[in-house]
DNA sequence: AAAACGGGGTA
DNA sequence: TACCCAGTTTT
């Protein structure tokens, strides 16, 4: 057992989050949705989420017999929609191709779509044991600390040394040594998780109550808050658009965005360029009569790869007006909805701050 | 406003 | 393989 297992274990046992609804649980499938969820969302979030999604399809078969929007559904509010795709896509694969059961080693588990590297390791080691290093963005904190890795650690350099680096720390394999652990892979990548999410944080890392405060290079040299390296800025480009809030007789109007680039397949409002004018827009676009309501303050939303300006633009349609479309459109799929039931669906977040926004100051209709 | 975050897609 | 992309929250 090398000293840096030995000390994250020990950590783990008396320190250690040991209770979330995942832990506790040999399922494979249960598992897997845990790490899918855990992905970019934090567990406070996740645990509504989870219980609730393990209720409505608590095995994989359930799931993959379930129509898509049924997931997405479920999936509503918790963002990154194409987790919940890729997650459906996965149980169909399992089901179709592995008889339903989930994939024994961690090699075929990381052939399903939504499934890398780490996520594959994390499943095959929670679920069956197996000795494989994780990666994830709590892990190169951590590390990027612990041995001063300087530079960017999305990197190709880096991150080959962190995986190196990775697989070099693992607890040594059961039944080699006198002072093996039970469970230790588990505890070790649990405890990996966990100094990342309470201890070895982005910022103000508690470093006195760290179980590696002695071996620390970050802490050494004064440099917790410059490692791990930030990745290397680029200039955002700024775009802006109009998102409509159609109003006719108490219902919105969404459409659904085409499969590829932003907000793919997501439901979203009709948008418009800033240089046109509503009422003529919509009389074009969807030969509705529609009369401006009340302003509404535009707001940022930001991608990795721009800045978007939103100006919401409330319009009351007509009820006279012919709602089943305008002029030479392609057809996309639209639909009226209660703003109710619109939160229900998949929807981009910017949209959803917009409907409960909207909602809150005026009665919808 | 910046940083993070893991996987997918494409050249 | 080496890029670049998407979507959202936290700090």
């Amino acid at each position: 057992m090398n000293s840096f297992s030995a000390k994250l274990i020990s950590w783990q046992k008396q320190h250690g989050r040991h209770d979330l609804p995942w832990q506790n649980t040999r399922d494979p499938y249960a598992i897997w949705l845990s790490e899918i969820m855990l992905q970019q969302t934090q567990v406070g979030t996740v645990i509504p989420y989870y219980q609730r999604f393990l209720q409505r399809f608590p095995d994989v078969t359930t799931l993959a017999l379930a129509p898509l929007d049924d997931v997405l559904a479920q999936w509503s509010g918790l963002g990154y929609y194409s987790r919940g795709r890729n997650l459906h896509r996965a149980a169909r694969v399992i089901v179709g191709d592995h008889q339903g059961r989930f994939p024994g080693n961690e090699e075929i588990i990381r052939q399903l779509p939504g499934i890398g590297r780490s996520t594959a390791a994390a499943i095959a080691v929670f679920a069956y044991g197996e000795r494989r290093a994780i990666l994830d963005g709590n892990v190169k904190r951590v590390f990027a600390r612990c041995f001063g890795i300087d530079g960017y650690p999305g990197e190709k350099r880096n991150e080959t040394l962190l995986w190196r680096k990775a697989e070099e720390l693992l607890p040594p394999p059961s039944g080699t040594g006198e002072n093996q652990i039970d469970g230790g892979i588990e505890a070790y990548t649990q405890a990996l998780m966990d100094l990342g999410a309470t201890v070895c944080t982005r910022g103000k890392p508690k470093c006195p109550i760290c179980p590696l405060q002695a071996d620390c290079i970050a802490l050494r040299e004064n440099r917790t808050g410059k490692l791990p390296v930030p990745r290397p800025r680029k200039l955002l480009p700024e775009k802006e658009t109009v998102l409509l809030l159609l109003m006719r007789q108490g219902m919105i109007l969404l459409e659904k965005r085409p499969a590829s680039g932003v907000w793919g397949s997501l439901w979203c409002l009709p948008e418009m360029p800033v240089s046109a004018i509503s009422t003529d827009y919509c009389t074009q676009r969807f030969g509705m009569n529609v009369q401006p309501l009340a302003q509404m303050q535009p707001f940022d939303h930001t991608f990795t790869h721009f800045r978007l300006r939103i100006h919401p633009q409330p319009l009351q349609v007509a009820s006279s007006s012919c709602v089943t479309g305008g002029k030479g459109q392609e057809r996309v799929e639209s639909r009226w909805i209660t703003p109710d039931e619109a939160l229900k669906v998949a929807i981009p977040s910017p949209v959803r701050k917009l409907l409960i926004q909207y909602g809150g100051a005026q009665p919808f209709g």
